[in-house]
DNA sequence: CTCTGCACTGTGGTATACCAATATGGTATC
DNA sequence: GATACCATATTGGTATACCACAGTGCAGAG
């Protein structure tokens, strides 16, 4: 996960929410945090602006901000993809890769700090896209899971939760082992239902916390 | 179509074919046509990057190759991205939105040159994306058609293709009128098999005329 | 005290200079 | 004649200078 391009390490920066939601950034005065002058600075955030983790606020940057509405779409995007991920993978993904993809979820178990669980389920859905067998499937799942990388921080931070996505990888990674793409798919969605439903439940509880330390939720589209 | 900003200018010409799939670009050689210096020809280069329609070739730009295996993928993917739009616009579309629709798949009919029929099933295509209600289907529906453009030249080329096409889009939006969601998933998934297989004849058909032209189609990847 | 206007500071956008690496082509040597 | 080597040109990567514009705050006039 640490990347040593400045591209990586403000995604990094923004991912763990060093850099808040709607902070203002400007070129130069990312200079010396970064070590960097402007020109790879500048591309960095064109790139990152792709992915979805920096915005233009009229001429400015600002790291994006977390919206609410935006993530209800995502995870409604989110289950056509996985849907899909895991049809594709029941018939075309090898044995090696299926257990590969069982040991992923397993990997979760051992270490139960909440960036290992956060990491840990990120490589788990895109280690089902890939096994997909279609690369645009995969990429665009891997924008998906950047995209609410920063609101899943509040779902793996009780130790119940991160149980409860541990068995439901381990159900997915069954059913796709005993072949049965109904199983897989219904586990998958109930999977995608449950976590976004505890991560709102989470929001909700956690707002004024998370107002505290700077961090707002928006409830509408911030664009124009 | 015509954009004016440099970002686009370049974009069409690599999209009309006069900037060649694979030819290569360098940044100083790009500054005498198109008036402007390095600066904003890089920004706009990474730019085309992530959008699929120019890569690095080592350390080099070149236009994105035409690749058959990557159409291949595409349209899989593609399928899946049609199915749910079609399924979302159903159930909530407006009566407005769909006759919109039903007037973008006529408008095609009117005049008849490739361009403009390329163009209006491109419109088609994404107003059904956008009257899904879900902008991260739009955004990625929108990235597939453009990575997709540059080959569909080859299927508007023959006025029965187009009558074909133009049949197809009023059948999808009269199943959607209808309220219909099963006929228009099927009449989609129709269209797109037919599409895609009437593409793959015509490139077997002009792939020596399309070399004669300076343009070669890869059938495997051309990455790393 | 208030309001207007101006100077200043900081911003992104652009042009350009410099660098290291690499590809190229010619030349000298064997 | 073939090959090895070196000078040179061209490339992308980076740093920086300059520009126009916008926001801000202070000062002066009323």
């Amino acid at each position: 996960m640490t990347d040593q391009s400045l591209h990586g390490r403000i995604r990094a920066a923004i991912l763990s929410l060093d850099l808040a939601p709607e902070q203002r950034l400007s070129e130069r005065g990312l200079e010396p945090d970064f070590g960097a002058s402007r020109t790879p600075i500048r591309a960095a955030l064109m790139r990152l602006e792709s992915e979805g983790l920096v915005q233009r606020d009229g001429k400015n940057w600002i790291v994006a901000p977390l919206n609410l509405e935006e993530i209800r779409v995502l995870y409604e995007f989110r289950e056509i993809l996985e849907a899909a991920a895991v049809r594709f993978a029941v018939s075309r993904a090898s044995r090696d890769d299926l257990e590969e993809l069982r040991e992923l979820a397993n990997s979760a178990e051992a270490d139960e700090t909440p960036e290992h669980s956060l990491d840990a389920g990120t490589s788990f859905h895109l280690e089902l896209a890939r096994i997909s067998g279609n690369p645009f499937l995969e990429d665009t799942m891997r924008s998906v899971l950047t995209r609410l990388y920063r609101t899943r921080w509040l779902d793996v931070q009780s130790a119940e939760s991160r149980g409860r996505v541990h068995n439901e990888h381990s159900a997915i990674a069954n059913a796709l082992l005993a072949a049965d793409p109904a199983a897989a798919e219904l586990a998958t969605l109930e999977h995608l239902r449950g976590t976004e439903t505890r991560l709102e439940q989470s929001i909700t509880a956690d707002r004024l916390r998370l107002r505290a330390n700077g961090i707002s939720l928006r409830s509408t589209a911030t664009a124009q």
